[in-house]
DNA sequence: TTGTAGGCGTTATCAA
DNA sequence: TTGATAACGCCTACAA
């Protein structure tokens, strides 16, 4: 095996005819270099296949151009836009994302976050787990910044990035009562996720205002599946709801799907459903789903721009609240 | 800004009263050192939160246990389980992954490449788009392997992990037939992946075998909008086709939805409909379709395992055929 | 504008 | 087993 090692820089200058240096300063932008010796390296490293080698230059600068995506359920249709927006807008700041899946690790993000300071990342993104407080201490000390997306948390220091969660619930409970929904229920998964818990209270306060008592059924994951139980579990019961909010879409899809087929209820006629995400099977004609719009991009572009900003920013922990925007179907009547 | 710099061995060592070597060691798996040695340094660098820098590491060992994975449309249901089962292999066998997402850039999985090799990655896994010969040429050069899922190409080099297409299009074909299906069609969309085309080709020759003539038509994106549009095409032929495989479960999802709801047909009563991928909303019970099982954990297996092997691997450039399995579902009469 | 020298944090080599 | 020393490839003064 030939293992032909990576050009260096040297090898290139040698080839060009000029310093270390000057190959250096033509890839370092907004460095001076004449013209000509620019051409001729450029030349030569087009001939050799040269890359500037961002381990090396990682390590002199002290900047990496690395930023640590740390996340769980990455196939979910909510989760995995949301690594997409985000690998998006950080190649568009020519950063890059590394994506380290918690799936399987025991609810640690402290894990992945020193994986992220062992490749030195300029900054880590966080969209699932509560990292430890001294980890996330750790990962500030050395200078890395934190982005926590949903996880309603008091840390100090990370930027956060929320939504409105008592606010939808708000609306969406006025929405059922329009409908002439009576008897109102939550349908949520036994994760106890921050975002997720937001909700939950938020619908039930809600409710309260109105004097209105709202049903609240947990179970499982935060998954198609759960959906279908959850509808098992809450459409038995002597008092069946007419109006359910289910905390995500992934759980309203399983709920329609068992109401339709093991109860023959109509939606909206006899149920009406409301989801949280807006993932695309929401959109499908299938289920066609009035739920809330978490906008991925605006989130992403957040995130990223708080990343590159200089780091002059307010010692002060930031916090970005957005609005999810309701989105009207058919599984709620009226509209 | 205290903007702390990150610890470094020196400091440990210097803390535990040691050389920096000895701290290298302690970190370095299978070299020797003493237990007391050990715990001195063990705890130096507990206290000082000290992280072996990757990057440095990589410069030395030239070896930076970065993989790249190349892909676009990362928010799909198939290509995000498929990023999460080899984010999560990867992790078994400590490497991680580089998420480069390709869709905004026109068709190029070279500069992605060419980001791969600026990292010094030691791999790069592409799931969508087929690089140029010359990149594919210098990254094999410069010591990296390369992965090819689901692109049916001929470059020497790269590892390949296919599919047999034409067996499973075989394979459908008699099921439709023993269902009682005339007229079949398949339906594609019009990016002309090669894994696309396979089955296409697959089905029609499968076809042809039987002295039958399959109707193709193809449209859009791989979308679940472009499914819909496919139905609208075929089921408003003279010759409506009653036995309909789709190029892939989301196609498969946008085109029942279509038949059933514009067209009013009854599936599988009047219309069989088949897909590939057997992505998670083909088992929800709105569409409950019969498909192929890509099983993702297996090409995630296959992929990093070849990357973990040792270099000795033979010259030629091996290719890995996956068997997808059918899943026999209602989507199809009989069974 | 250019080249030279020194250092970034590691690991590998070698002598002790 | 340990410590000194030389790389790895790059960037940034500094001097020319």
């Amino acid at each position: 095996m030939a293992e032909k090692e990576f050009v260096s820089a040297q090898e290139v200058a040698r080839r060009a005819g000029v310093s270390r240096s000057a190959v250096s300063r033509t890839f370092t932008p907004g460095a001076s270099v004449s013209a000509e010796t620019r051409r001729k390296v450029m030349a030569a490293a087009e001939e050799l296949g040269y890359h500037v080698n961002h381990l090396a230059r990682g390590l002199m600068r002290n900047e990496s151009g690395i930023v640590c995506l740390i996340a769980s359920e990455v196939a979910t249709p909510y989760r995995s836009a949301l690594v997409s927006a985000i690998t998006q807008k950080l190649q568009d700041h020519s950063k890059i994302a590394m994506l380290v899946n918690t799936d399987r690790s025991d609810g640690s993000a402290d894990k992945a976050l020193r994986q992220a300071i062992s490749y030195r990342a300029d900054a880590s993104i966080i969209l699932s787990g509560l990292p430890d407080k001294s980890i996330v201490q750790l990962c500030l000390r050395n200078g890395q910044r934190l982005v926590l997306i949903n996880r309603d948390d008091d840390q100090e220091g990370p930027l956060r990035i929320n939504f409105d969660n008592d606010e939808a619930a708000r609306r969406i409970l006025t929405a059922f009562l329009r409908a002439g929904c009576r008897r109102l229920a939550f349908a949520n998964s036994a994760s106890m996720t921050p975002s997720l818990l937001a909700r939950e209270r938020g619908f039930l306060a809600a409710g309260q205002a109105e004097g209105i008592e709202v049903i609240v059924e947990r179970y499982g994951q935060t998954a198609y599946a759960s959906g279908r139980t959850l509808a098992q579990r809450l459409l038995t019961r002597k008092d069946r709801p007419d109006g359910v909010f289910c905390a995500t879409d992934l759980l309203a899809c399983g709920f329609m799907d068992a109401a339709r087929n093991q109860f023959s209820l109509s939606i909206p006629d006899q149920l009406c459903v409301a989801g949280f995400d807006n993932i695309e099977q929401a959109g499908w004609e299938s289920y066609d789903l009035t739920t809330f719009d978490q906008p991925v991009d605006q989130i992403a572009q957040q995130a990223v721009e708080w990343l590159s900003a200089p780091l002059s920013a307010p010692a002060a922990s930031p916090t970005v609240t957005l609005h999810a925007e309701l989105v009207w179907r058919s599984s709620i009547r009226g509209g």
